[in-house]
Formats: structure tokens, C-alpha cells, sequence
DNA sequence: TATTGTTATACTCTATAACTATA
DNA sequence: TATAGTTATAGAGTATAACAATA
């Protein structure tokens, strides 16, 4: 089992850096696709919400906050309760950005599956809802 | 089959991201310890086919052999043909290593796996060698 | 007094460009 | 002339510490 995680990790590593080269959004880093992610998922959410999703310090929220909303992905809202707080959620051009997203990296697939077999892309179909399980856990 | 791809992505940064806090090893970088396991893959190499294998370009690469030698974990040994290359292989240090790795991370997984179910982790070790695959490709 | 978020600053990792040595 | 590796430098992303506003 110790193998398992380690592996996951080491070639995780890998794979991380090898789709770095095949980004389809050059203008977005890999922590700011993720926020959108996290808020596709969950709705809004408080920049310290997101930060401790995220697995970041909250400087360093504030500042992916305040690029998304640059780039006009991302709304600050006031919190209802809390003046302190602030309310983050997603844009129409989020949901758009992600979906062509999607689209974009079909071409790229094309290529990456002839290095995989029908019974390998199977198993990575299985892994990828417990690889978000994992990763929200 | 786009959105498994994108799906692995965002949630291989997430986790990326939470297993840095359970880091076993602070003296490593992640690419430092993708490098040991390459290495524990493949023997030894150059410190330019290191480069392609990781991902990397070459003076990052030049850097990361620095640290990893400074640490006792490679060796460097002068190329048997071209006195511009240099073999780069691991210390019995480093296998060491990676196995105090492996096995100071059981703790960690008993917490883990409490979240998970057989199947689940079932899923995992048969998409490691796959993700291991793709990383490679 | 504790908490949310921000500002200022420094660190880590990687990349690009220019250079040296060898092929 | 081309290739392997290095040095010097810059950029991206994150963290820590100190601070402001609100609870």
C-alpha cells in the first residue's frame, strides 16, 4: 500500500510536469484552474474557504483571487453576515473557459491514446473520481 | 474522455498540493524525489537524458544533481566515451531512503484509508502503473 | 481578544540566454 | 559546426510576518 501512494506521488509528479508542456490555457496557472474547479463544484465560497480547499496559505488566495477576478473569471460579492468576509463565485466566462477547455484538449487526447489501450484508459476513467475523493479527503 | 483528463489534472494538482503537507522527507523537492525514482527505475543516466525523462530543461536539471549530490543520494561518475557527459546513478543512501519514504508513509495512509474502501484502493493500484505509463509516454 | 483578509517581503523552483569544453 | 553541461539572471508561485478591519 506504501508503494501505491509513493508511486502516485512520484509519477503524479511526473505526469504533472509532462501535461504542464500540453496546457491549453497558457494564461491561467495550474492553482487558478483548480480554484475554478472548487468553485464549479461548490458554488461560492470565502477567500479563506478556498484557501484551505486549495491546500494554500490565504496570502496567497488573495492574490489567485484578485488574478481571476483581473481576468474577469471570478465575482467578489460582500458576505451577507460577515463584513470582514467576501464571497467569491465563478462567471459566465468561467463556465465557458472550462468548457472550452475541455474541447481543446480532445486533439491532444487524440495522440496521447494511441499510447494507451482501450482497458488502460478504463482503469484511468475508474481512478479519476477516487484520485477527487483522495484529494478532498 | 476530455473531462477525464481535465478531471485527472485538477485533482492531481489538489492532491499534489495536500500530499506536500505530509511530505515525509522536507530535505527533498518533489522533483528531487521523481529524479531518485527514475534513477531507481532506469540505473544511472546523463544528466541530459535525466532532463528529457523529468520534464525539465537542462540547467535545472544541472541544479538538481548539485543538491541530490551535495546530499550523498547520486554519485557522478566521468562518461566512459565522451568526456563532455557524466553518469549520473543513486547512493545506497538513497535506496535507503526511499524505503524509510515508503514506510514512514504507512502511517499516514491508516488515516487515509479509513476514507477510502477496498474497492477504491483496488481502483488505485491498478491506475498507478497506468498514470506511471503516461507520465512516460 | 480572536478572526478574516491584505500588504510587504523572501524563498523555492524553473526557464532563457550566454558561455565553456568536447565531439 | 553541433552537442553536453554550466553559469548568470529573471520570472512564476508560494510562504511567513506584520498589519488593518471586523467580530
Amino acid at each position: 500500500m506504501g508503494s501505491t501512494v509513493l508511486s502516485l506521488r512520484i509519477d503524479g509528479e511526473l505526469l504533472a510536469r509532462r501535461l504542464k508542456h500540453q496546457r491549453v490555457d497558457e494564461s491561467l496557472s495550474p492553482t487558478e484552474m483548480s480554484v475554478l474547479g472548487t468553485l464549479a463544484r461548490c458554488g461560492s465560497a470565502t477567500p479563506g474557504e478556498l484557501a484551505r480547499k486549495e491546500h494554500v496559505q490565504p496570502p496567497s488566495m488573495t492574490r489567485i483571487v484578485a488574478l481571476l477576478e483581473a481576468k474577469g473569471l471570478v465575482r467578489l460579492e460582500p458576505h451577507p453576515d460577515d463584513r470582514r468576509q467576501k464571497m467569491v463565485s465563478q462567471t459566465e466566462q468561467a463556465e465557458a473557459m472550462l468548457a472550452e477547455s475541455r474541447s481543446k484538449r480532445n486533439a491532444w487526447l487524440t495522440t496521447l491514446a494511441e499510447g494507451l489501450d482501450e482497458d488502460e484508459w478504463e482503469t484511468l476513467r475508474n481512478a479519476a473520481p477516487v484520485l477527487e475523493k483522495l484529494a478532498h479527503l
